[in-house]
DNA sequence: TTGTACGCGTTATCAA
DNA sequence: TTGATAACGCGTACAA
């Protein structure tokens, strides 16, 4: 006794019936199997189109043992930098048949925990985990080590490092970009280089550290003035660029373009015009810092390609059973008028920093 | 014969047998289930705990024909308006104990399809779009409408809608947002305003019609004047700003805070002053527009709660059966510098629009 | 309060 | 080339 008015759901065996067939038969027919008749292959695919049948990936994934999805653990999507990564992975993963469980754990590492639980549970084929602060070895525990792709780990362990990255990991080479930012700050005439950090993560004190060796390198003698800003900050950029106003460097290089940004507004605020008065750097290279007043000199980390190349390395270690080896994504400095060198035109850095 | 080396996964009825209870008790024990003695719930959930049990979602689903899993439709996870509705929508929707798989359609019909496809197949328990393109009948096909949320249609059916909006909408209060803008630009002297838009989507020409509708209610005479930029847009801020300045209007009222952003580094660039020499109005209220030079006035709409609201309705659509009449969230317009009357003193506008 | 046995929808094995 | 049947791992009706 069938209820009429409740649509029930097309199955296979329903197709196999409409095509006069097994379900085995008609199961092989969609799924491209070798070994059918061209006739018998036409007549089900014809059956499924008209009965609208859509496959149960669940029963699937159930029988496979395998589920064609992954999990992307990542801070925050509605960050810019992470949108990025986030919108690479997925591309990535949707071009190879592969979705996608994002699931946000906003810096705690209580949530990271959950996170990877879940998707233990749903049965990912593998997991991506985004500036991850849970310690390596207890991710791996959660995890699978070799279906684990790690995108800028930002666990304190990565301080110290040295030597060769482990497998699985992908991060840009940030060491690099502070360096040039440096130099590009002393050539430009400024000397008194602060940096501005924001919270606890190690990714920032891997940037702090950075200027101060760059500097040293550059010959640049004395402590490296350093400044911050708590991560959940409610500080207004008024606040922020108070941290400076004591005792104005020549230019500060700091955490990211967001927190840049928003210095450019607080320096604004007071007063202090960027470059004459002093120069600002930002990092990531988000969008909006081609576009700000003045336009932001930054070093630019290609977020979009993390997301593909990470996508693309966890499906390839799925599929072959190899975690990729570890890979270390170029930078790039780009600069424009908020480290113009000083008493120089405007109209003329306006043709040269397009 | 077990294989050592290869970790078979613990089942539910590992844990029944360390227990000495059946798969059936066990299942009970870990679900909750009332009519179980103390004593077997403590002892199935330590035998859980030290085989470090990992329940299996997809037969637990397969089973109860439920995944408590949400499918979200919506354009580009790298926008910063896009990126704010998911992370609210993941946000609920993980508190209320839902996962959440993404799917970004870029705007390509053929995309939503595919996307709405694989909702289908995952079994997801609904299914929210945002900003969709595809025409709400077609979409019902394909997705069940007692478990279709959509927010912020973006079909051209939307265009000459009126009355009540059918059940599981949510959309944002544009029609308001606009005329409030344009109230207040005639408020602080701005008469000649004009329209600049993006792409083909009705939603841009809902806020183009809106602000010639305002006008017109306000006594403005005269067509509005409408400018247009590609959606798929390599124009840079120059070309943007070129397209106004043949004849400088008073004021622009931008279709998004992106446009608009855009156009005040165009408008910088070719030595417009604004708002002294015209006037910039952006909508949505992206954090960038707070801290722009000049802080743009703009239209803010509630994203995060938007993906709140829509994980919240479906949820509860699932849940009870019964789709969520419409909502129509307001909009609030922010008065920043890039609308200050003409005249006005820059320290004096910087109190008066903190 | 607990156990037995079946079924969710699919794919894979084996035999024909 | 095709068909019958057994799994995949879990929840639950029914019986005890």
């Amino acid at each position: 006794m069938s209820d009429e008015t409740e649509a029930r759901r097309v199955l296979l065996g329903d197709v196999a019936r409409a095509a006069n067939v097994s379900k085995a038969t008609a199961s092989r027919a969609l799924s491209g199997d070798g070994r059918i008749s061209f006739r018998t292959r036409t007549s089900v695919i014809k059956a499924a189109d008209e009965l609208r049948y859509v496959p149960n990936v669940l029963a699937r994934s159930l029988r496979v043992r395998r589920t064609r999805t992954l999990g992307l653990l990542l801070v925050d999507l509605s960050d810019p930098v992470h949108g990025q990564v986030a919108s690479g992975f997925e591309q990535e993963a949707g071009e190879r048949g592969y979705r996608v469980i994002f699931v946000a754990a906003l810096n705690d590492p209580v949530e990271e925990r959950r996170a990877l639980k879940i998707f233990a549970e749903h049965g990912t084929d593998g997991v991506t985990v985004v500036s991850g602060i849970l310690d390596p070895s207890e991710a791996q525990t959660l995890a699978p080590r070799e279906r684990l792709i790690v995108v800028q780990p930002d666990h304190r362990s990565m301080l110290r490092r040295r030597g060769p990255l482990p497998a699985g990991v992908i991060q840009t080479d940030d060491e690099s970009g502070v360096e040039a930012a440096v130099k590009h700050l002393l050539a430009n005439g400024f000397r008194d280089i602060a940096y501005v950090g924001r919270g606890t993560r190690a990714s920032n004190a891997v940037r702090r550290d950075a200027v101060a060796r760059s500097l040293k390198d550059e010959g640049i003698r004395g402590p490296l003035r350093s400044f911050k800003v708590a991560d959940d900050a409610q500080q207004t950029s008024d606040q922020i660029a108070a941290l400076l106003t004591e005792d104005l460097p020549d230019a500060v290089i700091c955490y990211d373009d967001m927190l840049a940004l928003v210095m450019l507004d607080g320096l604004r605020e007071r007063g202090i015009r960027v470059p004459d008065d002093m120069g600002v750097v930002g990092f990531d290279g988000i969008p909006f810092a081609a576009i700000s007043n003045p336009r932001l000199t930054t070093v630019v980390t290609p977020s979009n390609d993390l997301g593909r190349l990470a996508a693309a390395s966890l499906i390839s270690a799925i599929e072959t059973g190899e975690l990729p080896p570890a890979i270390v994504l170029p930078v790039e400095l780009v600069a424009r008028e908020s480290t113009r060198p000083r008493g120089v035109a405007v109209a003329a850095a306006a043709v040269a920093h397009p």
